[in-house]
DNA sequence: TCGATACATTCACAGTTGTCAATAGGAGGA
DNA sequence: TCCTCCTATTGACAACTGTGAATGTATCGA
């Protein structure tokens, strides 16, 4: 159970041991997972995450977002900080624009952490 | 609310197709996939889970998980039925007591709906 | 039938969340 | 410089959520 963290946006996640369904959580480690999943919790998000996953580039600047979730510009900005937050997204600065992309590998620690113990 | 309790117990996450990284999500598929992580996304119903899944039988009476999660026994039956709705657990009555297990299918489709499209 | 046990439900309340409108900040162009 | 575009933040508000205490319901044993 040697427990590997690492820092990702403002979060301290797990790298790969708390799974669900090996052994009973601790305070800390179910706090953790539920941060993650509650980035996951929200319609709005998921379809970010999505446009943004199926994107061809990888990346997606927010004004080609705002449209396709149908919610405002400011609660757009608002469900992209708490994606960036979960370490779930991440967005660059070029010029005018901020480009938005998935992590991978944020997606990948919560769902080990809810698959089977095998 | 009893007919609107059953219809929560009915809601199908996802049996294989909708995943998030394949490619945008519709409004349907985003909503179904939130009503489940939304059920992972408070830390005691991830302990419950993770009581369930790492016990010897599978299954646990509700007189056992009280005390583990620290919350009363009203919260911890309000957490089982959410869990419920979502179709993460199920409870079967034998006699006064109410067992608690895993459907590990469930799990398994928010697993596919976060995995990469590779 | 009565009492005890196990679980579910109701009620009330504080804290959180999603939303938009308005505003602020930051970058480039004229 | 001023103006415009793009994004982030703030403020306000309704809706939702987690919580415990109290109560209701169901089952079993005496």
């Amino acid at each position: 159970m040697a427990l590997r963290t690492e820092m990702v946006g403002e979060v301290i996640v797990g790298e790969c041991c708390s799974s669900v369904m090996s052994a009973p959580l601790d305070d800390n480690q179910a706090s953790e997972l539920a941060l993650g999943f509650t980035a996951l919790s929200d319609p709005v998000r998921l379809k970010l995450l999505s446009l943004l996953a199926s994107a061809e580039s990888g990346e997606v600047c927010v004004c080609d977002l705002v449209r396709p979730v149908g919610k405002s510009q400011g609660t757009v900005s608002h469900h992209l900080k708490i994606l960036a937050g979960a370490g779930l997204v991440v967005g660059e600065r070029r010029g005018k624009w901020v480009w938005y992309s998935v992590r991978p590998e944020r997606l990948q620690a919560l769902r080990s952490a809810i698959a089977p113990v095998a």
